[in-house]
Order: C-alpha cells, then structure tokens, then sequence
DNA sequence: GCGTAAGTTGTACGGTCGTACCAGTTTTCT
DNA sequence: AGAAAACTGGTACGACCGTACAACTTACGC
C-alpha cells in the first residue's frame, strides 16, 4: 500500500514547484536579468526542456515564480500579524517588530521594476503592493487604531523606498525616526499613544 | 575664421555624449536588460563599433550612463532649490512643489536595483541618495529649519517608494499626507510650523 | 493486453549578443 | 613632410539564448 517512488503526476507537480523556486532563487540572486531556460533547469536540477514542458514561456515562468513570491511573503506577514493580534502591544513595539522582521528581499523590487515594462506583471505587483497595506492596516488595528489617520500605503512606500536602498547596498541611518513619526501620525487621529 | 564643420574631435566628443543620452533613454524606456551595443548605436545613430570604441565594453558604457542621470537629476533639483531659498514659502508648499516636480525616471529605479549585483554601481548608487538628501536637507533649510528633527533620508525613501510604486503602474493615494505627516515631525523640534 | 494519451528529455535551429579585428581616414606632433 | 596617434566603420567569431521537435517512456481506459 505504501508507495516508495512517487506516481508519475507527483513528481511533476514537485518539479513544477522546485523550478518555480529555482527561478526565484536566481531572480534574488541575479535579477531577472539572470533568468533563462538553461539556467533556471540547471539551478532547480531538471534536464532543460523540463522548464519548457511545465511552462509555455519565460514569460510565464517568471510571471508565476513572483506571484508565488508574493504569496510567500503574504503568509509570512499574516502570520507575524496574527502572532501580534492577541498581545496588546504598544504600537512603538509593533513598529518595531516589523523593522525587524523585513530583510528585504531583491526579488521584491526586482518585480516593481519589471512591472513597469511587462502589463502582465501589473496586477501582480499591485496585489503585492495591496497586501502590504493590508498588513500595515491590520498592524494598525493590532495597536488599537481602526481608522488610522495616514493612509497605510504610506507605510508601504517608506517600507519599500528603505529596502530599495537597502538593497543597493545603502544603509540608510534614522529611518526609524521617520517610521515612528508616520505611525505617530498615523494613530494620532483617535488619539491612541 | 568661423568653423562650418566641426573638428573632428568636437564631433567625437558629441558622439560620445549622444551614446551616453542614448543609452539612458533605453535605459528608461527598456530596463537595463534591453541595453546592447547593437540597440545603443542605432538609437544614437552611430555605427556599431562606435559605442565599443568609446566605452571599452558594456558595463562601463552603463555605468556612465548612469552616472550622467544622477549627474542631470542633481542639476534640475538644485535648480529648484536654489528658485525656493528666496521665497520663504510655507513648508507645506515646498512639499507641494517638490512632489510635482518628481516625475519618477524608471532609470532611478534601474540603478538601484542593478547597484545591489554590480559593486562599481554602487558607489553611484550612494551618491544619488546621499544627493537627494542633501536637496531635502536644503529644502528643509528653505523652510527656516536647519536642524531637522528626522534624518532627510527618510523623504528620499518616502519619496523613492512613492516612485517606485508609480513607475509600477500603481498610483499611492494619500502619499501627500504621509509626506506632511513626516515635514511635521522634521520640523516639530524646531517649532517652526 | 494493447492502443492512446501524457509525461520526459536530448538535440538542433535560427537569432542576438559582446567583442575583437582590421583596413581605411583624419588629425596631431615633430 | 612624414610618422605616430586617434578616429571610423564594416565584418566576423564564438557563446548563449528561446523554443521547437522528435524520440522515448510511462500511465491508464477499455
């Protein structure tokens, strides 16, 4: 009854997967730039048409390998979010908390970017770009504000404008400062500390 | 006396130049992906070995290329800066005028990310920050405060995200308040309002 | 059991790429 | 004037690319 080697369709279904993975893995490492057929199949070690027969393009292979990454990074955040529901933290916690938590990750510009040059991508990066707020927002309500006072997108963009600089390998000094004075702000309207 | 043709220097050194110009607005169009010798040299309308002979290979020709950006981006905001020092505007419409004059350049964007794999850009990559800072610490001065209370960086990434997200294809509502929100808190330890 | 569809993979084609090279021209220097 | 240096531009080479395709293996309905 036990089955030692997988059926057929299982193993493409993990291999679908592990290629999807490999391609993230290069778009972090090397960009988009760095992406082709040959060497997503050599990274996720799959023979090269492999890449061709579970997807139709390249276009389509980076397309779904960062709509998987946004999906990841939404787990990831909705979890830490739910972890802080409970705790009645005071929102200067939770700020930093979130710092803390977002070693940004090339890939994530490396979409802004390539949104900008493929309509395709759009939707994704708006959805990605939604999510975020979604997770500022709920942060917010976490620290007690049901109506922030600054439009959490805010926090998105200052989010993304640090990691950006991040990334290019500029430390940028005192941007908790200026997380801490929008959130201030923010919450300042129902007058919650 | 008077020179109808140019030297032949003169007319390398225009040469050069227009690689450069050329180079940039494929940049801005197409990504940094999209930049070869073969599509710089018919965007700039010189033969192919031209861009080979000026710059020794592909990255140099890039790099320069971006360098030039940040060099005219410096030139236009100091401009600005320099129309504002008189005035003695109200901070929150110097804010105004600078969130118009900032049309995102997905250059901008480019040589971020590009800086994060190429070390010889990041040293470009740093200049270009450290220069929007030195605009907002300006500009922060021409609204009468000399020592803000948050780090000007903290507009550059406000404003960098707010960018990159545009240049996305996904317009940030409520990013004027978020930009007041933090001019407040720079400008709050002064008490200048 | 056997045909047919689905899955798998090695290979090849046509194209673009960076760059080297070289023959030819113009300028500059002595 | 004549040699050396700088500039111009056509062409070619080897590498890598996306993708098509045919040969082969496995799974499954009947």
């Amino acid at each position: 009854m036990t089955r030692a080697e997988p059926t057929r369709q299982q193993r493409g279904e993990r291999r679908q997967q592990a290629i999807l993975e490999a391609c993230l893995r290069l778009i972090s490492k090397g960009g988009v730039g760095s992406v082709s057929h040959r060497a997503v199949a050599e990274e996720a070690d799959v023979p090269l048409a492999s890449t061709t027969y579970y997807f139709s393009s390249l276009d389509e292979l980076l397309e779904d390998a960062l709509r998987l990454f946004v999906e990841e990074e939404a787990q990831r955040l909705t979890a830490l979010v739910e972890r802080l529901e409970g705790q009645e933290l005071p929102p200067v916690e939770i700020a930093r908390l979130f710092q803390a938590e977002l070693e940004p990750d090339a890939a994530q510009f490396e979409l802004y970017v390539e949104a900008a040059r493929r309509p395709s991508l759009r939707k994704v990066a708006r959805g990605s770009i939604e999510m975020y707020a979604t997770v500022a927002e709920a942060a917010l309500r976490a620290a007690g504000v049901d109506e922030p006072a600054i439009n959490p997108r805010a926090f998105v963009a200052l989010f993304d404008g640090y990691g950006l600089h991040r990334v290019a390998g500029c430390d940028d000094q005192g941007l908790e400062d200026a997380l801490l004075a929008l959130w201030a702000a923010a919450t300042r309207a129902i007058g919650t500390r």
